[in-house]
DNA sequence: AAATCGGTCAACCGCGACTTT
DNA sequence: GAAAGTCGCGGTTGACCGATT
């Protein structure tokens, strides 16, 4: 798969696909360098890569320019994504923006790899719910029998002041400590904030203030996310090479 | 030790939006 | 205003690697 690039060179005009080589990796960062980081087409050709522009832009974006961070999210970032990814969906540039020295791809792949098993744990979470239910109506109907007082929605649907719950059986209602599915610490972190943001109250507010408070770095405000107040710009200093 | 499986992530693809000619 | 060129985004693919059988 690793092409050697004096073989890559001998194959005439032919694109190159797949993994870069240091060579070429040194080869677009110097003529960025020099030529700035636009018209990659043209700049593809002058460097003499056998790299459409696009693959060379997406290189340079993705790994090569200054200040990326590589290795893993921390806390902040991962509940940030979380967040934003509740508030925005798949916006993952517009996420990434958020998130300096973290590129869309990175934080795309993150979401996958990490929190599409939290959705598939919750909708297994979902079928679990709906078996405790059913156990719950047979046992329910099972005491029924005896003292023929049967009310489902007062047994379980209220809550210690007395108010009915949310009683479409979503996991809007379903209470978190009932989860048994979570696979790791990680994941049940997410999985309650995630829990959290569906649930939408003060509560969730109030754990992220706990948790800002207790890693002491990070504050979430939803004001400063809205449209059009980037925090953090690509386009400065993070072009300046030197 | 070898085969298989599953997770991760770099890179590609297609498409729409934007810019230039 | 139209066509061509370029850019940016989100979805998908496939290679790699460690864990498991």
């Amino acid at each position: 798969m690793v092409y050697r690039f004096q073989e890559a060179m001998q194959q005439g005009e032919h694109l190159r696909k797949g993994t870069w080589l240091q060579e070429e990796d040194e080869q677009l960062t110097s003529f960025v360098a020099l030529l700035g980081g636009r018209r990659w087409d043209s700049l593809a050709k002058v460097a003499g890569l056998r790299r459409s522009g696009k693959s060379c832009r997406l290189r340079w974006m993705n790994y090569l320019r200054p200040n990326l961070k590589h290795g893993p999210f921390s806390d902040e970032e991962e509940h940030l994504i979380v967040q934003l990814q509740q508030q925005w969906g798949n916006k993952w540039s517009k996420i990434a923006r958020r998130l300096p020295g973290r590129t869309d791809n990175e934080i795309k792949n993150y979401w996958r790899t990490h929190l599409r098993k939290t959705a598939q744990a919750q909708q297994e979470g979902e079928y679990k719910y709906e078996l405790k239910i059913a156990t719950h109506d047979f046992n329910q109907k099972s005491i029924d029998m005896v003292s023929k007082n049967y009310n489902y929605e007062n047994v379980c649907c209220q809550d210690s002041e007395g108010e009915t719950n949310d009683n479409d059986g979503s996991m809007n209602s379903f209470p978190l400590s009932d989860w048994e599915l979570r696979s790791s610490p990680y994941e049940s972190r997410i999985l309650d904030w995630v829990a959290e943001l569906q649930n939408g109250n003060g509560i969730a507010e109030k754990k992220v203030e706990q948790d800002c408070n207790s890693t002491g770095s990070f504050n979430y405000n939803p004001q400063e996310f809205e449209e059009g107040c980037d925090t953090w710009d690509y386009s400065g200093s993070l072009w300046d090479m030197n």
